[in-house]
DNA sequence: GATAACCGTCACGCAATCGTCACATCAAGG
DNA sequence: CCTTGATGTGACGATTGCGTGACGGTTATC
């Protein structure tokens, strides 16, 4: 059961009850599971024991863990895992800077085992493909995860950080179409409400981008379904 | 609207009032509503309908939610669903406990009506991931339900939504034969009222653009009965 | 505290698409 | 050949979906 296959948690929580609720969950969903309490103690197991996915509390002493995420993603080892900010604050603002940091998710207080096990594996499969430096590449258009560099024709288009994960989402699986509601879940988070023609504004914006250089339109507007890329 | 395909969400409180103002927040938000009062008839609402979602409030008479829940995910109709536990009780305990017991996500008062919504979306989708359809292929068309992108011969074809679930419909049974009305059901949806000569207008248009690249129609008219693919 | 970047929402306008009708055409029986 | 009911189809007004500029609000940065 434990053996290394089996993908490796790491939560980082500085209440104790935290630590013992989350483990105990994630154990029973079978997977292998480390804890730390603080910034430090997180950065010395995740060099020691690689995780695979780092569950990361908004708050903790001494450093922050949107300064944790940011040193986290500035080594070798926390740049292959994925990492997922925890925080009991929904606002706005939290949750892009925790994206433009670095981190893969993020998830919301209160939320649900099943959520929570959900988003793992998700992450999980997600890590795969892209999380390892693997860039995206749709027809003259790349995307770098780890830089976040985008260029086209090797001009290097500026996007922000919503337009960025959109983008990202798009690419990762060409021509597949995404409705709105999928693309707020992947790229705006779940349980987020926010109107779906917001998608469309941010595609505008994000074509817009995409066409400074000259070249195609890359993004195929499926009329009554959604949007795909290629 | 209140087809089959709508999901159902069934609400248990025992306040009169909270059904009747959940209910018709989840109706304006178009999904389906059944209620119970207590434990014993969720439990067989649950067994009856089948609903997709369960919200539970966690003060029942007789049977508390907790038990109602527990309960609820030992039958097989009940670990289909999703349970949201509603509570007024905000203590990390409960929340804990709700969880252990099987409760897929969980809401406390006071909440509003979008996050209420937001909730249960979320847990729809997570209920029901995107099942990547296979392609279908009959002769030389092919349509892919995951690109939207229908070819014959390797010509793209553009088609509208309702042509392209028509053409789903068709190609989902080759050789099937159906009538009108079926097919208002299955590309229109249930409850809508419109003329049954509006599908012939459809599949006109719909072999006009199968026919525009040549070749032969592959939608064989039955006199008096109605159409089939192949 | 001022500026710039970015976000989510709205309103407007255009184009695609829809449903219906009217008329042409067809199939089958007499 | 004629009749009759069913089907094909071009035209048209109405609706809907989508693109986009504008706007106010928030945050980061200096």
């Amino acid at each position: 059961m434990a053996d290394a296959d089996t993908p490796l948690v790491l939560i980082v929580d500085d209440e104790a009850a935290q630590l013992a609720l989350l483990g105990y969950n994630l154990k029973a969903a079978g997977f292998r599971v480390a804890t730390a309490k603080d910034g430090d103690e997180a950065l010395l197991a995740v060099a020691e024991q690689g995780p695979d996915v780092i569950l990361l509390d908004w708050m903790l002493p001494r450093l922050s863990g949107l300064e944790v995420c940011r040193q986290l993603k500035a080594t070798p080892a926390g740049r292959d895992a994925a990492i997922i900010m925890v925080s009991a604050r929904s606002e706005e603002t939290d949750r892009v800077r925790g994206l433009e940091t670095g981190a893969d998710d993020y998830i919301v207080k209160p939320y649900s085992v099943a959520e929570l096990i959900a988003r793992v594996r998700a992450n999980l499969r997600r890590l795969r493909p892209t999380s390892s430096g693997q860039t995206l590449e749709v027809g003259d258009i790349r995307l770098d995860p780890d830089t976040h560099r985008v260029t086209r024709q090797g001009q290097v288009l500026h996007l922000g950080p919503t337009e960025f994960r959109l983008l990202g989402a798009l690419m990762e699986r060409p021509g597949k179409v995404w409705t709105r509601e999928a693309l707020l879940d992947r790229v705006w988070g779940r349980d987020i409400y926010i109107d779906t023609r917001t998608v469309d504004v941010h595609v505008g914006r994000l074509r817009k981008t995409l066409l400074s250089q000259g070249g195609e339109d890359p993004i195929r507007t499926v009329r009554g379904a959604g949007y795909a890329m290629g």
